[in-house]
DNA sequence: TTTTGACTTAAAGGTGACTTTAACTTGTAT
DNA sequence: ATACAAGTTAAAGTCACCTTTAAGTCAAAA
């Protein structure tokens, strides 16, 4: 199965200008051409996009992709560096997933405050702080 | 407890040139400044940063948080709709955690197989699909 | 009082990731 | 054969978020 840079982008989801860019950027190497100029789009490069898709949610630069990329063009040698990257990304991820459940917990908090101020139309907390699950790092309550 | 620009972006762990930024910004209507034109942050201050950190961490804009903070100066009129705008970022936040944990198995499944690879220096699944962890939207493996 | 370091502003510069534009080409459908 | 949608490129534009620069001011210490 073949496919245009048009349709290919309509099975990921992006706009076609992204692939060109992609491609411009050195990203996909993979990528072939038809005797007139038209890239060619195979089943095994939706795969390839599926990787830089994945890289990409882990909040890699496209600079760093482009050299993992390159990497895995370049046959199993490389396996070991695309090893640790793949496990330094991992811990990236957990970071970040660390980061956001921290920030939910914030979040939470301030709900509660804004639901009881609601109700009790007065600030909360009047000498009862250790009847609330509130935060150690209590912030202002905004 | 009163601060320059620099002390309260070490305070902070951000550039001094990030905070007037945001007040330039309209974000921090709230720092007042010296007779001579200095800014002067005051330890409420402090906790209007943090809260804006937490907005920014969530991914929200900064002309967003502009608003934000905008509707909490206003005072408790303005307590139902910054309710609803925290609800709204915890939604957020949910999802890019559930995104983000998608991201760390399809990561994981990787690592095995680069781990596989390694042993067996050849490529993994020969009619050993079954066994394996592996993931129902399988992506090839770079 | 003078020095010195940190402050002030407006304006320009930088980065990352695209998107848009303009002029042109390709390839399929009638 | 011709039209036409969708492809091509280089170059410029956009957007969010800062950072840097330049020229000048403030204020605490020597």
């Amino acid at each position: 199965m073949l496919y245009t840079v048009g349709e290919m982008a309509k099975k990921l989801g992006v706009a076609p200008s992204t692939l060109r860019y992609y491609d411009q950027e050195g990203l996909l190497p993979f990528v072939e051409r038809s005797s007139g100029g038209i890239r060619v789009f195979k089943d095994s490069d939706y795969e390839w996009l599926q990787v830089i898709g994945c890289l990409k949610k882990t909040g890699m630069q496209l600079k760093d992709i482009k050299s993992f990329i390159e990497m895995a063009m370049q046959g199993d040698e490389t396996i070991e560096p695309r090893l640790a990257l793949i496990v330094k990304q991992k811990e990236s991820v957990k970071a970040q997933i660390a980061e956001l459940e921290e920030t939910l917990r914030t979040l939470e908090f301030k709900q509660w405050y804004y639901e009881t101020a609601k109700k009790t139309a007065l600030p909360p907390f009047r000498g009862i702080w250790h009847l609330t699950n509130c935060r150690s790092n209590f912030e202002k309550c905004v």
